[in-house]
DNA sequence: ACTGAATATAAGAATATTGCAATATTCACA
DNA sequence: TGTGAATATTGCAATATTCTTATATTCAGT
């Protein structure tokens, strides 16, 4: 039943499923940032900030870079994207299905 | 920052952050399974499975069709099956990763 | 060495998820 | 209607995650 591979797969696919993380994500798309400039991209507080990452990193989605006393992150593989990007794609199709229910709703109404 | 999308989609990936629920999408992989088929595969109780199912359900990743008293599920969006592929590509990305570290390591030692 | 800035980690309460056992529901058929 | 088979739901104890606050660490400049 490959429990060991789908055990490690569940982690990655655990860690991405929190909504700070996801825009931690979307916010690396354009290259790496400091943890600093995520925080107040974010708007939330120093050590929430760095607990994500630190989960992110965890589970090498992302990578970071220290310069001086600031320390960037940038995504490990870009292939995250790619995933992320599908995922979206799924999310258009389960929405593009409601609203025609609704539509089809709509015109059963005289 | 897009906070309730965010949240959506983090319950999606949350959703697919579980062992038993990747072992699930895994068998209907080759088309739908019956409550009871998945049983046996998973070789995990039957509340368990169901319990599973009902979660997959609840984001839409998998749907169920009912023929007498047993229940047929199947994945609601092939595009799920791509998502598990692209995910798989960065594994083996980051085991490659290892592999290679692990080798220049090695040659290091004379 | 001392100070301030940037980031990380620790600790603990609050909340959510899981697994298991028991109970409910739904359906086919005698 | 009653019975058994297949699936779903419920109720909790066990475990894991998250949030917040406080404390550490690391580095640059003086």
């Amino acid at each position: 039943m490959n429990q060991p591979l789908h055990r490690f797969k569940a982690e990655f696919f655990k860690t991405l499923g929190h909504p700070a993380r996801l825009a931690i994500l979307d916010h690396l798309r354009d290259g790496e940032k400091s943890v600093n400039e995520l925080q107040t991209l974010l708007e939330v507080d120093q050590s929430t900030v760095s607990q994500q990452l630190a989960k992110l990193r965890s589970t090498s989605i992302v990578e970071s870079r220290k310069d001086g006393t600031t320390v960037y992150y940038s995504v490990s593989d870009p292939m995250i994207f790619k995933l992320l990007d599908v995922a979206r794609e799924i999310f258009n199709n389960q929405l593009v299905g409601t609203k025609d229910m609704l539509q089809q709703l709509n015109e059963e109404v005289p």
